[in-house]
DNA sequence: CCACCAAGTTGTACTATGCAACTAGAGCGG
DNA sequence: CCGCTCTAGTTGCATAGTACAACTTGGTGG
């Protein structure tokens, strides 16, 4: 095995030990707010409100799975559906003021912790870690590590 | 924010996007052994044998959820118990040539959908992102997130 | 109008997980 | 030696997240 096979590696087994860890971490930092939620929530912010389906479709969910974690923030009043007026099967789903909030404020407190962790980073080691994450995950929605095996 | 506040909520963006997604991912992948599953496999191999309360610390999972693992991956012919001679509360834990096998053949098959994904990253970048990875996990094993909340 | 597709919801089942209660063995002070 | 306490592990119970399948409702094209 070369050097960058040995990279692949190590990079295979540092991610997979960070996923093991990260819900139960963000479960315990934030018990109000899943990982998953957050996650949800984070998206509607970014793209400004979507629909459940679109949600499904950009983390790899099933529809029903969506569709609950989208009621139980509704009923946490975090979000809220209006049904799009040119086709009424759909919902929009958009933050509501405490979403906003409640989001602003795990993001906050996620940002915290990675500060701690991070430190005593360079700031040019940094960069080039986030760097280097978002084109591992651009690659990664593009060819799924599944890719093999769903051909989807 | 500065650039370095900026790379930091990208990093906590982009670990936490991949997060989310992995366990499904490798559950696709690997129907057979699951993302915990592998991890403690993993385990084993590199210790060589250890005991169900190490691995429960390692992981931070409770001994429950462990010991069910365990049980499962006992059943599943993959590893075996041993009861400590010097103490018969223990068990230690082993891969089974079986357990070796499945481990090498899903280790490889994970190698082979993360080369994939960065078939075309030069091979400096891949050391370097490795080594981020590693540096990464380090502090969050001895600084976890949610230091400023459990204490411990 | 009917057949078909698309968006969501709901029923069901399974897995991973934690906490609490329990069993069993080890170590210690009397 | 006896009980107290600690540790390792198991088991009962509850919860979250997830998928799949069946269903409801609404749009679209013949």
């Amino acid at each position: 095995m070369n050097a960058a096979d040995a990279s692949v590696e190590t990079i295979q087994r540092e991610m997979t030990a960070f996923a093991r860890r990260a819900r139960a971490s963000a479960g315990r930092m934030h018990p109000e707010l899943s990982l998953v939620s957050y996650t949800l929530l984070g998206h509607l912010e970014e793209s400004g409100g979507c629909r459940a389906t679109d949600l499904a479709a950009h983390y790899a969910l099933d529809k029903s799975t969506v569709s609950r974690q989208v009621s139980a923030l509704e009923r946490a009043g975090l979000i809220e559906r209006r049904v799009d007026p040119e086709d009424h099967r759909v919902q929009v789903l958009q933050l509501t003021e405490a979403g906003t909030h409640i989001l602003a404020q795990v993001t906050e407190s996620r940002r915290i912790a990675f500060r701690e962790r991070l430190a005593d980073w360079p700031a040019a080691d940094l960069e080039r870690f986030a760097a280097y994450l978002v084109r591992y995950n651009t690659a990664a929605a593009g060819a799924p590590p599944a890719a093999h095996a769903s051909g989807s």
